[in-house]
Parts: C-alpha cells; sequence; structure tokens
DNA sequence: ATCGTTCTTGTAATCGTTTACAGCCCAGAC
DNA sequence: GTCTGGGCTGTAAACGATTACAAGAACGAT
C-alpha cells in the first residue's frame, strides 16, 4: 500500500478534501471537523507531500546557497549563518559549489527559472557582465555576499575589504612592523581585486610601500605555502626591497634552489610582516615561515583576513581581519527572505564594516 | 507576462505539448518536430518547472545529507565528497544540520516522507530506537554514515574505529611512547562510544593502561581546551599514573589553581602521548601544551582522527587516523543512488578502513 | 414567516508536467 | 487492393495538493 493522499484522509474522515486541507493549514473549522480530520491523520500516519503543495502554491521552501568551495572556512561560517537564519523560518537549504568558473555560476543563476528554490544567496568568486545580467534577469531573487559594482543594480551585503585593509596595516605600524608583504590570492576574483586594491591604499596612506607582492593560484592552503615558497626566494634573489617577484611559474622551477639559500637572517631583515588575503593563505605563509626557522610574530608578524574559526585554531593564533562573514550571512539570508516576500525590485547595498581580531601572530 | 509554460512552447511551435515533452526528454520525434521545438524554446525563453515535473514524475533530483555540526572539518571533508557523487549524477545536495539531539534527527528522517528528497545520508551523532525505526520506515532511501549496530537492519557505511585505534597505539608504541593518554568526546555518542572501545581494547592489546581519560563536553576546539586543562590538572592532584580524572564539573572549579601548579616537567614524567578522539579536540590539546610550554612531539606526542584537512594546516601538522571519511561520503552517496534505482531492501554494511597519516607531531 | 447574513462545507478547477492510449500515415507483404 | 505493423503525433488523464465558488445550515432581524 502506497503512502495515503488527502484524499485517503478525506474518505476515511468522511469530509472533503478541501475540509482537510484546510484543517491541515489551520483555516476556519468546527472542532468536530478539527477532530475526525486530526484523528484520520494519525491513523493513516498521513504526511503531505511537498511536491505536490509546491507546484501549487508556487514555492518549495528552499533557499539555495552558492558558494565557490566549501572547503574554505569561511564558507563554513557563512552557511552556518544562513542555515540559522533560513531553518528559522521555516526553509530548507541547498549547497551548492559553484567552483572557480564564472560560467558555472552562470549557469546555476540561470537553472533557478526551474523554480527548485524561492531565491538564491551567491558569493561568487568572479563576476562578469553575464552574471550580472542572469542576476537581475532572474526569476527568484538573488542576493550577493561579495563586491560587484553598484551600477550592477543587485542586492548585495558586502564587506568593506579596504577598511580591513587599513586597519590590519595601521595595527602592525602600531607595533612598530613597516617592511610589509601582501600575499593575495588570484587578482581576477572578487575579493582578489578589492584586497589588492585595499591594501595598495591602506600602504600609501601610510607612507609605505610594500616589500613584496606575491599572487597564490588560489584562496587555498596549498597555495599559501607555495605563495610562502616564492615570497622568500624573490626575497633572496631580488635585493631591492620594494621590487614585486615575477608570477608564480617561473618561480617554482628554482625553488629547491632558493629555499636553500634563504637564510633566517637574510628575510628577516628584509621583511617583518606578512599580510594574507585570507586565513588559510596565512596559515599557509606561518608553516613557510616555520619550516625556514622565522618566528611567528618575534620575527615576521602575520595577519590573515576572515577570521574564520581557523584563526583561532592555527598556532600561533592568528590575527586576523573579521570581515563579518557570520553577519553578512545573516544578513543576506534575512534580505533575501525580505525580496521573496516582498519583491519590489529597489535593490539595497549593505556594507558590513570589519573589525580586527587580535591573537598572538603579532606582537 | 508570467513565464512560459510548456503549452506556451506548443502553441508557439504549432505541436502539441506531448510533442514539446517528448523532444524536451529526447524521446523519438522527427528532426522537423525537434527543430520547431527548440527554436520556440529559444525564441520564449523556456525553462521547465522542476516542481510540476516533480509531482508527475515523483523525483525531486535532490538528496539530503544532514550532519551535526557543518564546523566539524569533517564533515566538510564529508560533504566535499557527497556533493561531488551527486551533483555528477544530476542530484541537488540539501545540506541540513540535525544539532547534537536525537529527537531532531528522527524528525528529520521523519520529515523525508513529504517527498521534498529522493535520499537521505545521515550522519547521526547519538542513536537510539527511535532513529532506527524511523529510518527503517522511512519513504525514501536513507544510507547511514556511522555504526549502527547491524541488528539495525539499515545501509551503513561505518569506519573501522578499533582499528584506527590500533594504529595510533602501535605508532606511538614504536616510537617508544608508553605514557599515553586519551581525551574522548562526549560518550554517550556514537563515534564516542565506539572510540572509547577501540581505545580501551587497543591498549589491553598492548599491555598498557592509560595515564588518563578525560571526556569533553563536545567534539570542538573549545572543547578540546577545556578537556586539555582537565587532563593536566588531574595529573597534578591525583598522583597515581594510571587512574582516570573525574568529570568535567568539578575539576573546572579548580583549574585555576591546577594550572598554576602543572609545571612543565611534572606532566612531562607522567605523559609522554595523548590520543584525541577527532582532530579539532587534538588541535585545543596541543594549544593547551603550548600553553605549559610541553614541546609537540619532543615532550608529549598528539594523534587525532578523520585526518581532516585541518590536521595538515596545524602546527605542526597533526598525525591523524584517517578515518575515510571522504570515502565514507563517496561511498555513502553511491550507495544511496544505488538503492534509489533499485530498491530492494537487503541492508548493505560497508566497513572503511582506517590508515595512520604520519605528521610531524609524532616523532 | 420570510429574508438576509454569516459561517461552514463540498465540488471542481487549477498549478505544469509526463505518459497511456488512440489515431493517423505510410511502407511492405500477400 | 487489402492488410499488417511500426513510427509519430495528439488528446486527455493523471500526479496531490490549494482555493474560488456555490450551496446549505443556522440564526437573528424584520
Amino acid at each position: 500500500m502506497s503512502r495515503p493522499t488527502i484524499a485517503g484522509v478525506a474518505r476515511a474522515a468522511g469530509v472533503s478534501v478541501a475540509s482537510v486541507s484546510r484543517v491541515l493549514n489551520g483555516l476556519a473549522a468546527t472542532e468536530e471537523m478539527v477532530e475526525r480530520v486530526q484523528r484520520a491523520v494519525q491513523e493513516l500516519g498521513y504526511v503531505p507531500d511537498s511536491r505536490a503543495r509546491s507546484l501549487k502554491v508556487g514555492r518549495t521552501y528552499q533557499l539555495t546557497l552558492a558558494v565557490a568551495d566549501v572547503g574554505n572556512p569561511v564558507y563554513v561560517t557563512m552557511m552556518r549563518a544562513v542555515e540559522e537564519v533560513v531553518s528559522a523560518a521555516g526553509y530548507r537549504l541547498v549547497v551548492t559549489t559553484t567552483g572557480p568558473d564564472v560560467v558555472d555560476e552562470v549557469a546555476l543563476v540561470r537553472g533557478m527559472a526551474r523554480g527548485y528554490a524561492d531565491g538564491l544567496v551567491i558569493s561568487p568568486l568572479r563576476v562578469d557582465d553575464d552574471l550580472i545580467k542572469s542576476i537581475r534577469e532572474c526569476d527568484v531573487p538573488v542576493v550577493v555576499a561579495g563586491n560587484v559594482p553598484a551600477s550592477a543594480g543587485v542586492d548585495t551585503i558586502r564587506a568593506n575589504s579596504p577598511k580591513g585593509m587599513l586597519l590590519a596595516v595601521e595595527h602592525l605600524l602600531a607595533k612598530g612592523r613597516r617592511r610589509i608583504a601582501f600575499v593575495n590570492g588570484p587578482v581576477d576574483t572578487v575579493p582578489g581585486t578589492a584586497r589588492a586594491k585595499g591594501f595598495a591604499d591602506a600602504m600609501k596612506a601610510n607612507g609605505l610601500s610594500p616589500v613584496a607582492e606575491v599572487e597564490a593560484v588560489d584562496f587555498t592552503f596549498a597555495a599559501g605555502r607555495e605563495a610562502g615558497v616564492e615570497l622568500f626566494a624573490g626575497l633572496d634573489s631580488a635585493g631591492e626591497p620594494s621590487g614585486k617577484t615575477g608570477v608564480t611559474g617561473e618561480a617554482s622551477g628554482t625553488t629547491g634552489v632558493a629555499r636553500e639559500a634563504s637564510g633566517r637572517a637574510g628575510v628577516a631583515e628584509q621583511l617583518d610582516a606578512v599580510i594574507a588575503a585570507n586565513d588559510l593563505l596565512a596559515v599557509g605563509i606561518m608553516h613557510e615561515l616555520a619550516a625556514r626557522d622565522l618566528a611567528v610574530p618575534g620575527d615576521v608578524a602575520v595577519i590573515g583576513m576572515d577570521d574564520s574559526e581557523l584563526a583561532e585554531q592555527s598556532f600561533p593564533p592568528l590575527t586576523s581581519v573579521n570581515l563579518g562573514s557570520a553577519e553578512r550571512g545573516r544578513r543576506a539570508a534575512e534580505l533575501l527572505l525580505a525580496r521573496i516576500e516582498d519583491d519590489t525590485r529597489t535593490p539595497r547595498r549593505i556594507v558590513v564594516q570589519p573589525t580586527l581580531s587580535v591573537r598572538k601572530s603579532t606582537p
């Protein structure tokens, strides 16, 4: 025997399907009616079919969260915040990982038209006009968690990376560190560009120029270690303190030799602090520092960004710029829910301000 | 103008809705028919409604993954593996966090009857008869990722914790460490009991008895640190090397004093290794060791379990028992997909064997 | 007693697909 | 020339809920 439907319940209770539906949805009904329907529901073990309900009411009570990589602890923080808001409102959360490619993001947004979810929170790694266009034309509300231009005309909850960079640079300065290197993620990504510009501005504002800048191939731990290798190799070979290192490709070939040569003293006199574009990169850098017997923060201070759980767990605990991932997640979810209720498209742009979580990786 | 439906496409193409549906689903049709339908689809920007489709075919092409806490990196590993398999098969993934409470898990399983997903992978923290029963009676296939008794008669993919514990203990023994303490998570959880028993057996098999055993209140980093405090307090106050420490509550009251007294030498002569029930706990312990100037692995070796990304990222990198989370996730997803295709309920029980990932936290 | 109001309940249409069934056309065999 | 059979195509009935509308009951006002 298959699952009972509302018709079965109606038959068992001796009432009409409409009445069953009304009781189930808490609409007006006599006590006796409620009584009978509930008894029948109990007896048959009836559970309403959400597929059918979705078709009729045009809502799935699902929301989608799209992130580039679930392995990045910042997305875990965000996901947790979104889940909390969303499930409190009676929605389920569909989590999708888009990967690094923008065409997959576009495909995802377009696919929302299938109606399997009532809204989308997307944190895009890369953005192009196609993506903006698809978001604008999307049949369901979309909230972007990340920096997109105001001209795009879409709802966004974004962090203030430049301000965050300023906090990082000024903290280092206050501790007497002025020989600062920057390890960024790919500069063709949304966070990558924002942080590159933020770093440059923050340094300029304080009359500093960077000791080195390295672009990691990804926002991951492994890429952070590679970037560390490249960073130290660059410091050794090129003597000039403010020069930028070359691209990743060429450096890796000479890694072995460069690493041999990069003595503790050599590096430490050129460099006394590193800012990384996220916590994973920062931790990767710290590992490479340790491999070279450089003390954190004694020889080199390190600052990460995102203030994810990893920052607290790393050793030494990582000073990190809190870009408000949890709050961004929470507010993105709230904004999305609001849009679903009332979709008067006057795009909102909410900015969450950063704070600095000072831990042991800076003096 | 609202979204076009299949009827609109049919009208535009001058054919019947059935033909449109057939073309869209790749069934037999003349070239001209395919031509006309596709042109109409293009022109109108038609996208099929998955809600309607779900109702008709009784499939949502969604799978649910339920875990206790997305903050635990082992679930991130598992989630990534599940996502990969599932999305390759054309399914979406609904991620639900159940929290630590078994009644919420039961509610979730019961709720699957609503039909919003075609199957469920659940990694339950706590299991009781109600949960087993609800899984048995569930309308959609359920695969349990975790240890449940064979008598339960449900599909499971489980780890071999005892074997894993044996790997850990024997590795320590081979390195000359015999004064081993164990930091477990809550013992009323599925992994908690499995690991407690596994540890006891592994020790006995090697003729050892534990220096101390501590039960953390949770499988988290914070709980790991608390457990560390308790562990060292216990070592100081109770002189006997093989005694178990008391419950958490009483110890915390005397923490301040105990911590003062726990000198580097005092601890190191009673203890030369700690095994933790997961990586988060292990990292918490390492922080507490560092706070007491105890070197890892010089004074105390540490072994974690799960071999999550955190093990690689922690400092020193953590030797960890790989319980095959990724493989478990992958195989759970595969088994679930197989069940959806052919639900001949002869419950399978798959065991994934552990390996040891040796890193720098052991000599 | 009649009428109008309000409140509850039932009938049937509807959401947008898929699919069983029947009809049509055409080719090939007798 | 008729019949059989096989492809395509169209009509219409599902899938399981919600909800507009109508009908009936109860009740007070006139």
